[in-house]
RNA sequence: GCCCCGGUGGUGGAAUUGGUAGACACGCAGGACUUAAAAUCCUGUGACCCGCAACGGUCGUAACGGUUCAACUCCGUUCCGGGGCACCA
């Protein structure tokens, strides 16, 4: 019988389907096991090869848990909402919702054929109002807390309010330096201000709402965006390149907008503390905490030393105005070498700062700096800057310091200033050197004047009080000293910021909030879901506004009787990461109609035991579901404060892509001669014929070993076009290097026929310089996508070696963390496997088994000999181990190995085999529960006992070690495991080989690791 | 510019704590079976040297250096590839 594996795995899917296999149970006796994949966003590509890795390995983990005796939560959904769809739906008029529907059908289908142990039952879709209520209601909660400094935790905001009213805010003062909402920026004054109880009953609503505002853990305020005035949008950062969208290049402007925002920064400390308690790699980790940017140092006013008198006359400015420049330092030990101070270029204080002389230098640089995007400011390596003519006294030296601005200051980290220590910074000591500015050593003769010394451990020199301290001590007494004298005090800072919680799109989910008279008031309970209306336009609004907005029916609500109220709902919606943040939870308890999720189910399967993704989410969505999880924690809706505990990253399978060289033009001089029209001597002058060059004559020419002129005879010869240089010396080729679609190249040889046939004929007439008559493609490794056409699609390989190879291919294929290119070449070798394994049942005499005789007595039930029961004991071990460090590569070949040598010793004894079985059904499920019911085993082998490892079948009494002289292995001598030093001494001594490398001299000592090898060191 | 990951045969990769480098596959070459093909099976396969051969030797994990009885593994320097970034003071 053949190893007919459409049949097999289409009746156990179906099988599975029927009986419910894969559903699970909200409680049970046995322990909880969580174990979930990053959700797909459902694009209308479809699946590639690259989708399925991190989902065959948690689905291989999650089968293998419940071979274990764990109830496992394995469940899988579609994260809907997002932009391509509503790009689509602008481009083709498809309603958003129709085309998500549609793809969502064909990612689906094509999961089905990989044969996922999925519970659908709990599938969720962030689009669907069902799910989205809960979206909205969890950002009516964040709306309506606040985070207390003092318990470290978010609270209800109306434990806030009766803060205020008992005794103001002088507790509790405002989180944020700057003030999001201009309004009360302009009514309070300064910085931070402290209102008492009696304050705050005398203001009015408006001031009140704008307070509880600058608290809430979702709040509103205004934020820069790229505005693009000719696409009338706001654009994503990577869509801005060089101060143009990328999409026809029109200008793109910061716009300040009013825009949702989540207070994230108020868990930096939580956020950081707390990756201690979570198993994921150190390289993520460092993601996460570069991205928190915790760092402590000191806060530092540096007094201008007496403004420019004309400036200050001609604003009315007198000393008092001009209180200093308040600077960020994580060095406050290297006060005494600051030589001068840099300004971030948007720094309020630099329009009054500047000297007139400096003005227009200083306007035009200003002007240049914000025409450049934050993507360039980063990445530039050439230094710029200006002087502003004025300077700032530093108050441990006295010492005066010009005061500069450059862009590589940000406005928004620290203070926007900096005080800059060429001795002790490599950037400000370039700066300075740039910009001839003197430098000051305080670092004695360790600092040689060519680099900055970054070494934390040296001695001060130069340094007034502090000098002979190292740095740690010396950054103390400076801070103590700041603090004594009111100069300035010691500082955390973050490089965190809020994350911006809103997009002007439609395909996201609505706020359940309502305006009225700039106060923003949340829609009541009952009211949620909020739904999107249907629109027939998806333009942007006005102003910079969202689709929403054009629909007046929707944002404007008036009374019953139709009256104006004035009441106008919120336009943004929500964006990307929203219905991603807390999904997991939803999971759980997928149908409730009370909660998002019941508190007794969350408290049951409680954290995400392992979750398995890409490491593109690394800062973005696994910040925000912490943020989240750490808000509803303390907000008493779950039981747990961090969502994932174990990460597993997947890497990128990249795709191999394969290319042709088009000919596309000679150019003699100014004069070009267009491969697309004329210039061929066929029957048609106006028939045009693509030519295309095979790789290694391409590559030739380039390499210069075929020259020009032989290249163009080639070309002619293939075209039979008479292209013929004016002057020898003086002309170009044109060569146009195309992506061919993998698919019709065999390996690196193109398929002449299939491209004749590709993209809808285009290339039926086409003409080829072929090598040895056939023509070999070029390759490179990149991103598999479908505008490159390196993909693959799972379909095809699933019906031409079925779903059990294929799993078993993506997990040979490499670690699973490690990004790697796809290659189709490879699968045969496990299909033969699979095989193989099926030879063990079925002999060439036929079916050794079958469901009427499920047991050959006389060969089945024969006892298993020595060398089979050590095969399969050998076996268990190492796709158990194997298998919990996520090594799946290492246990597919395990699996072949133990085939082998079953093959070798012709064992088909049921006792051995069905245990393999056992084993292998987590990577191949179908053929494993084909040949575990062909044994006669009534139930399922998902819930088959797993095999226990003994090691008394494994154990040796001798092993045959190496023996190295001099670290060199020389030879191998068989010795018994429990022979002690002199033994093992007197029987390498007696070996000739050893002798032999000995020549005649003693060994200086002989080295014997028990179990591993021997050297004999001479 | 900064951060992270990686570099092992023709290819994907293995070597889990420093202890026989190249497991397992792919590919390739040769052979068996077959009229033939497919399928299957067997043998060989890092490079180089010596030799009729068994055996043996030298080199070899990006490059160079170091630690060690012993280094793909640890340390230092350099080069190359991939990914990320908010120049984070």
């Amino acid at each position: 019988m053949e190893y007919n594996f459409r049949e097999i795995e289409k009746r156990w899917q179906q099988q599975w389907k029927e009986t419910g296999a894969y559903k699970v149970s909200n409680s049970s006796s046995k322990p909880k096991y969580y174990v979930l994949d990053m959700f797909p966003y459902p694009s209308g590509a479809g699946l590639h090869v690259g989708h399925p890795l991190g989902y065959i390995a948690s689905d291989i983990f999650a089968r293998y848990k419940r071979l274990k005796g764990f109830n496992v939560l394995h469940p899988m959904g579609y994260d809907a909402f997002g932009l391509p769809a509503e790009q689509y739906a602008i481009d083709h008029g498809i309603h958003p919702a129709v085309s998500t529907e549609k793809n969502i059908n064909t990612f689906r289908k094509q999961l089905d054929n990989i044969g996922f142990c999925y519970d659908w039952d709990r599938e969720i879709r962030t689009s669907d109002p069902e799910y989205y209520k809960w979206t909205q209601w969890i950002f009516l909660r964040l709306f309506k807390s606040w985070f207390n400094r003092k318990t470290k935790k978010a609270e209800s905001i109306d434990e806030l309010i009766k803060i205020f009213e008992t005794e103001g805010n002088i507790n509790h003062e405002i989180p944020n330096s700057r003030f999001q909402i201009s309004n009360l920026s302009a009514a309070a004054d300064l910085k931070s201000p402290v209102f008492s109880a009696a304050n705050w009953a005398s203001f009015d609503e408006f001031t009140q709402q704008s307070i509880l505002m600058e608290y809430r853990l979702a709040y509103c305020g205004y934020g820069e965006v790229n505005w693009c005035e000719a696409l009338g949008t706001v654009l994503a950062n990577d869509e801005v390149i060089n101060g143009v969208s990328e999409r026809g290049g029109h200008p793109v402007v910061k716009k300040k907008l009013r825009q949702w925002y989540l207070r994230i920064t108020e868990y930096a400390d939580r956020l950081q503390n707390d990756l201690d308690t979570l198993e994921w790699s150190d390289a993520m980790k460092e993601m996460q905490t570069n991205w928190i940017g915790r760092s402590s140092g000191a806060e530092i006013v540096f007094k201008l030393a007496s403004p420019p008198a004309p400036l200050r006359e001609e604003k009315g400015l007198g000393d008092e105005a001009t209180p200093g420049v308040r600077v960020y330092t994580t060095r406050p030990d290297t006060i005494f070498g600051v030589d001068f101070m840099v300004l971030a270029p948007e720094h309020e204080l630099v329009e009054q700062i500047t000297t007139p002389e400096q003005k227009a230098t200083v306007d035009e640089y200003v002007a240049w700096v914000k025409s450049r995007s934050e993507r360039e400011r980063m990445a530039e390596k050439k230094i710029s800057g200006c002087f502003t003519g004025a300077y700032a006294i530093n108050p441990l030296s006295g010492k005066e310091i010009p005061i500069w601005i450059s862009e590589y200051v940000l406005a928004g980290y620290g203070t926007g200033a900096i005080m800059a220590v060429p001795s002790g910074d490599e950037r400000d000591h370039k700066f300075a050197q740039y910009f001839g500015i003197p430098i000051t050593n305080i670092f004695g003769d360790v600092y040689k004047g060519d680099e900055a010394i970054a070494d934390k451990n040296v001695t001060l020199y130069n340094s007034g009080f502090i000098t002979g301290l190292k740095v740690k001590d010396a950054a103390e007494e400076v801070i103590e000293w700041l603090e004594d004298n009111g100069n300035g005090e010691r500082k955390i800072n973050y490089k965190m910021r809020d994350a911006a919680f809103s997009r002007q799109r439609y395909w996201g989910e609505p706020f359940p909030i309502i305006w009225k008279d700039g106060i923003a008031y949340p829609l009541k309970e009952s009211e949620l879901p909020l739904e999107l209306p249907h629109v027939d336009s998806y333009k942007p609004g006005p102003e910079g506004e969202g689709p929403l907005a054009n629909i007046s029916s929707w944002v404007d609500i008036p009374t019953l009787d139709g009256d104006p109220t004035g009441l106008r709902r919120e336009t943004n919606t929500m964006p990307g990461y929203a219905g991603s943040s807390w999904y997991f939870l939803r999971y759980m308890d997928p149908h409730n109609k009370e909660i998002f999720c019941d508190r007794e189910v969350s408290d049951y399967w409680n954290q995400v035991d392992l979750y398995i993704g890409g490491t593109e989410h690394a800062v973005g969505h696994l910040l925000y579901s912490r943020m989240w999880t750490k808000a509803l924690y303390d907000l008493g809706y779950i039981g747990f404060n961090e969502p994932f505990k174990k990460l597993v990253n997947q890497g990128m399978i990249q795709g191999s892509s394969r290319f042709v060289y088009r000919f596309t033009s000679v150019s003699f001089g100014n004069s070009i001669q267009d491969a697309g029209k004329g210039f061929i001597s066929d029957s048609n002058e106006e028939e045009s014929y693509p030519i295309f060059i095979s790789y290694s004559i391409y590559q030739k020419y380039l390499d210069k070993e075929i020259s020009k002129r032989d290249l163009l005879n080639l070309i002619n010869e293939a075209g039979n076009t008479t292209f013929i240089p004016v002057d020898e010396n003086d002309f170009e080729i044109a060569l146009l290097k195309i992506h061919v679609d993998v698919n019709i190249v065999d390996g690196i040889e193109l398929d002449i026929e299939a491209f004749k046939r590709w993209r809808n004929y285009e290339y039926s007439n086409a003409r080829f310089v072929l090598e040895n008559g056939k023509y070999i493609c070029g390759t490179e490794i990149e991103k598999m996508s479908k505008s490159k056409f390196n993909t693959v699609n799972p379909d095809d390989l699933v019906n031409k070696y079925g779903a059990d190879t294929f799993r078993m291919y993506e997990m040979f294929l490499g670690p699973v963390e490690q990004s790697k290119p796809w290659d189709t070449k490879g699968i045969e070798g496990v299909h033969r496997f699979l095989k193989k394994l099926w030879r063990l049942f079925y002999d060439e005499a036929g079916p050794t088994w079958t469901l009427a005789a499920p047991t050959s007595l006389e060969r089945a039930e024969d006892e298993p000999t020595a060398e089979e029961l050590k095969v399969l004991h050998r076996t268990i071990k190492k796709i158990e181990e194997d298998t919990e460090r996520f090594s799946f590569n290492t246990a597919v070949s395990a699996f072949m190995i133990a085939v082998n040598e079953l093959t070798e010793l012709k064992c088909n004894k049921k006792s051995i085999l069905e245990k393999l079985l056992v084993l292998l059904a987590p990577y191949a499920p179908h053929i494993s529960e084909e040949l575990w019911r062909q044994l006669g085993n009534t139930g399922s082998v998902l819930d088959a006992a797993y095999p226990v490892f003994e090691e008394k079948y494994v154990t040796e009494s001798s092993k045959s070690y190496p023996i190295a002289v001099n670290g060199k292995t020389r030879t191998e001598i068989t010795i018994a495991l429990d022979a002690t030093q002199q033994q093992v001494e007197e029987i390498v001594m007696a070996d000739a080989v050893v002798q032999k490398w000995l020549g005649g001299k003693a060994p200086k000592k002989i080295i014997y690791v028990k179990n591993r090898m021997i050297n004999v060191v001479i």
